[in-house]
DNA sequence: ATTCTAATGTAATGGTATAACATTAATATC
DNA sequence: GATATTAATGTTATACCATTACATTAGAAT
């Protein structure tokens, strides 16, 4: 299997563009925010940032945050479990994590139903750890 | 606690219209689209049909699917665990599920990580029995 | 009756995503 | 290396989803 490093260099000039910008903003961003990012290196379309935003999301770079309408790196890690985002409302910072319990309950509850699952989308909104903490009062 | 007739009779006539919408759709709607099934009723703007959404939400009625852009009537059950949606991909249906041993893994997670989560999206894609079964070839 | 609040009406605008078509770059094959 | 083929990119226009701002009306409370 091909590393990380690799992999990387296989992105196109407008891939690896966009997939720098995401991983600077140490947030996720939109894809208006992301053509307004790179409009310094040529781009001026919509379009141009959603068809590299797709294909990262392909080779499994990026995920798309449905409940943001915005994109985050992938952390990289195996993806045998569907991931989990921990979106926190306040600071935005989202993290990603995996579970095999849990992707084993999707898969008992889809077998009791005979459901077949294809792409499980799982958001959890609240408040991270840091700002869990501080007084809001 | 007031039974389902009670509550439904507390709506107001705007929220009673697109509620009715919903529940003869039978998939999920977007707002556009209900806006077009309203028209005869006199809805002539998008405004019409989220203000009643927001608070049918608010009152437990409907949820939105956020991979989806659309909405979808409440199964009414009691919701102590999150709502898991079985979308299905081919027919559009969607069936609203519960788990609790899923709601725990998505707490157990969070606890872990100092994460405190206050709103769980769970939205898995994919075919419903009736469309999984069927040849694609 | 009057006051206050919630719901509604309407127009304008902002944000997100894709269709359609033209062009250029990269790869494969001869 | 010339040619054919496919993948990536550029550009315009448009479709789809959602909210801001402000005016009006209806209902509830006193």
């Amino acid at each position: 299997m091909m590393n990380d490093q690799n992999r990387k260099a296989k992105l196109t000039k407008n891939q690896s563009l966009v997939f720098e910008a995401m991983l600077q903003a140490r947030q996720p961003m939109g894809a208006y925010a992301l053509l307004d990012q790179l409009r310094d290196h040529g781009f001026k379309a919509p379009l141009q940032i959603y068809r590299a935003l797709d294909q990262l999301a392909e080779l499994g770079f990026v995920h798309r945050l449905e409940s943001l309408n915005a994109w985050t790196p992938c952390c990289e890690a195996n993806h045998e479990a569907p991931p989990v985002f921990a979106i926190c409302d306040d600071c935005g910072c989202v993290k990603e994590h995996f579970d095999e319990q849990l992707a084993q309950r999707i898969s008992a509850m889809s077998k009791q139903t005979g459901f077949r699952p294809n792409h499980s989308i799982i958001e959890i909104h609240g408040k991270c750890d840091d700002c869990g903490s501080v007084s809001t009062s």
